[in-house]
DNA sequence: TTATTTTCTGAACATTGTTCACGATCTTTA
DNA sequence: TAAAGATCGTGAACAATGTTCAGAAAATAA
């Protein structure tokens, strides 16, 4: 009774890896069940053996994909210092991750879910993503004093939907700026959020000169 | 050669009008070539003598849908007094228009454009919606100084991609909250970004205590 | 070795976008 | 007006994709 669920766990894998391969490379428009099979060397009948459905094995690869996006962002963020910077550092992280994988971005944010079920968890990995992978360093942050505890959730939200909102827009095309422009904006938005009262001022976090337009990074 | 013109614009209408009604009543996955020429009255094939593919039919909704979202947000804003208030009732009624219409939002935001030609036009139209039907009041608060005219791009860019991240996780069903809930987190958003130090503090516009979480709108 | 269960597979069906040849209709012209 | 020609509308047909299913192939049991 064991050796079938091993074997069944490692069946899953084949697709599962097929398709996140497959999502990396070619986007989530070439995602089929018969490109899947392919790679993972099976027919694409079999596949219903192992999922209910393609949404079924496309939502199952979120988790992985999180967790390889917390990865990028704390090799990116790593090399800078603690407290604001490192903060600043992560969301310009997290937002790479999705230039890079615009598949993961549409899997993860504009998909339909279709008929996958027990979305709650997948939908909480989504929608809390940028919070888990700054959460170290918003913890950091408060206990250093360096952002008011009351402001967190506050912070985090507004951070939270205004990177989306400019992701969106950049990756399905809707803004006319190039990727540097991008960057650009969003170290500009960043900043605007994160210069608010609720974060102490302090030697080597920003420069504001009191206007919103010209923030001034060190 | 008069008559054809105005024929193959009739005939346009009636595709276009066929598409708008399917989209807002059964969403944009129900938004097929069958479905659309039953509507019309015409076989599918006869759909592509007058569009090139069924993007270009569909994008082309954009320019209406437009118009429509900017007389709802007009019809809704206009009860506030203007300034500040008649800017977050903007707000309030264009997210309202979107989630009332989540297909919209889909053709808006997250539709891939295929083939479609000339899409700078209509990404214009799409990314700066929030900000053409806010302009008006845009420029009433800068002419009586309420908002400092050097802010007005980066508030206008703070709110576009906010609004859009917020209504982006509920529209696709990522965040697990009700619509009243949608509507709370709009408001303290909205506000947070609003009371920024490039607004003027002035009787009737907002009450802050100071704190960015309890925010009190008057 | 044979029988039974499990696993895998292509055929087949539904849906959707698109093309195309053909017939209907309308226009031109002798 | 009637024949010739141009234009328009149509279903058949093809490709791509998701899904189901009966049966082949393989593994296991007797």
């Amino acid at each position: 009774m064991k050796n079938k669920e091993i074997q069944e766990q490692r069946m899953k894998g084949y697709f599962l890896q097929a398709t996140k391969d497959l999502l990396k490379a070619e986007g989530l428009k070439n995602v089929n069940v018969r490109n899947i099979a392919d790679r993972a060397g099976y027919s694409y009948a079999t596949l219903y053996n192992y999922f209910k459905d393609i949404n079924d094995l496309v939502f199952l690869c979120v988790y992985d994909f999180f967790e390889e996006c917390e990865q990028h962002v704390h090799a990116h963020a790593k090399k800078q210092e603690r407290g604001i910077k490192r903060l600043r550092a992560s969301i310009r992280g997290y937002a790479d991750f999705f230039v890079q994988y615009p598949g993961i971005f549409a899997l993860f944010f504009t998909e339909d879910f279709g008929t996958f079920k027990d979305k709650s968890h997948v939908t909480e990995v989504i929608s809390l993503s940028l919070d888990r992978v700054c959460e170290e360093e918003w913890n950091y942050c408060v206990s250093k004093g360096i952002v008011k505890a009351d402001s967190v959730e506050q912070l985090k939200s507004q951070l939270r939907h205004a990177t989306l909102g400019l992701l969106l827009l950049y990756i399905n095309q809707r803004a006319g700026f190039s990727y540097t422009e991008l960057i650009n904006r969003l170290n500009l938005q960043t900043n605007a959020i994160l210069s608010s009262s609720s974060i102490e001022a302090g030697p080597g976090n920003f420069t504001v000169n009191n206007s919103l337009i010209s923030i001034k990074v060190k």
